[in-house]
DNA sequence: AGTTGCATCTCGAGC
DNA sequence: GCTCGAGGTGCAACT
């Protein structure tokens, strides 16, 4: 459905009446709707929490996803993820925002004391993100150029299952030896040695041969503490970046 | 500095030019600017990332962060993490919002062929989020009631440190024999029996007396692998939730 | 629906 | 600045 073949419908300082109308119009119609004002925030679920008066901006997504941000910072002060139902009402005067869903039950509620600004936007957008520079790129590098772990290291499978997890790559050295490869897309710390480790001794233990199995992380880098826990559990490291593009 | 005494300036429709002026108002007078319309967006950085035509909601905040949202997730399709400097510019006759930040360096472009609508809302937000059913909360919980965990324990330290990082309650049984408490505020997975193995046998090095160092992880509950992995390693669970308020 | 691990994770605290 | 771990993490893939 679209909103009067105009992408857009934004009112300013809108009484209550008109900002839910336009709320409500816009979540039906599936919109992106968007709010700004002076409000409070309540969160139940998975927490419980409360934000008071101040002014924030407040999403809502055709999808069920909800996000109220205020000035600072990257991550919203409260959201509700996708799959919620969005509810507009007015309540003593007031603008009443509700996203909830069940399983996990979880409601987010914003009470509006004043509302500055509201719009609804009729979004298309059938593009998908191109991204390079992640873990599987990190992989395929490797398997293009096996080499670079060491010379002569042959991949044999990846994302091989063990009792513990999938096994990033799993193959075998120069002299045969079983080789459990963990790759990390940046600088890694002890959790990931400890991923490592568990995968190695979850495979001693499959296989029960006896025979020891090498496990390498490959990562651009390490902290020091990573550094000596690898030592200690017998692990080695490769220092190895996704590529550049 | 305000605008014009008023919380927002909203123009729907604008002219390239127009559009570009009430960015950089925004971007210089610290408002929370807004835009959304048809656009084309490039990442370089930390990886790459290109997203062909579509349509977008863009959020400029004043501490330099920047998120681009389409119709669905909860997360922005792209992003750039607080402190960046936010530019804009007319290219070409096309809009062109930038976000770049050196350390790492990395910069979000976004171009727009149309723009529907953009805004900048005067934000006052001194409230602090008050969040409970935290981690926090679960320790503080033990430490009223000890007898949570098992009968007799006692905490002697939170947050105590060892050589693979800080233990969440440091503490000894009825026996006099030393206790290491993992929390987590949700079931847990295999990393968690990793992070509290990683503590117990740092202390058992540290302590180097020879004395067996108990592990204990509290959770609401875990996962079979999580458990098995608890077996292993001679770890043990006790089921314990945040509490409700 | 549950589990597992990646992420341009973000964020805060400690050093 | 780096390191480390929490997070209402979100998210996709797989079972």
């Amino acid at each position: 459905m679209t909103l009067d073949q105009d992408p857009a419908e934004t009112v300013r300082d809108p009484d209550v009446e008109t900002a839910a109308t336009v709320v409500g119009d816009g979540i039906e119609a599936g919109a992106l709707v968007t709010l700004f004002g002076r409000c409070r925030v309540a969160y139940d679920g998975r927490a419980t929490s409360t934000l008071g008066p101040g002014d924030r901006h407040v999403m809502l997504k055709p999808d069920g996803a909800a996000l109220v941000h205020t000035d600072e910072g990257q991550q919203p002060v409260n959201w509700q993820p996708p799959g919620c139902d969005h509810t507009v009402a007015v309540a003593d005067g007031e603008l009443v925002v509700e996203s909830e869903r069940s399983a996990p039950a979880e409601e987010l509620r914003v009470t509006f004391e004043s509302v500055a600004h509201v719009a609804a936007f009729d979004v298309t957008d059938a593009t998908d993100l191109s991204l390079t520079g992640t873990e599987e790129d990190l992989r395929q590098r490797i398997l293009d150029e096996p080499a670079l772990v060491e010379p002569s290291f042959t991949p044999l499978a990846t994302e091989r299952s063990t009792p513990a997890g999938a096994v990033d790559i799993y193959g075998e050295d120069a002299d045969g030896r079983t080789v459990v490869v963990e790759l990390k897309r940046r600088r890694v710390g002890p959790d990931a040695v400890g991923q490592l480790d568990r995968y190695v001794r979850a495979l001693e233990r499959d296989l029960h041969d006896g025979a020891a199995i090498r496990g390498i992380l490959v990562a651009p880098s390490v902290t020091d503490r990573a550094r000596d826990l690898l030592a200690q559990k017998g692990l080695e490291f490769v220092s190895l970046e996704p590529p550049a593009e």
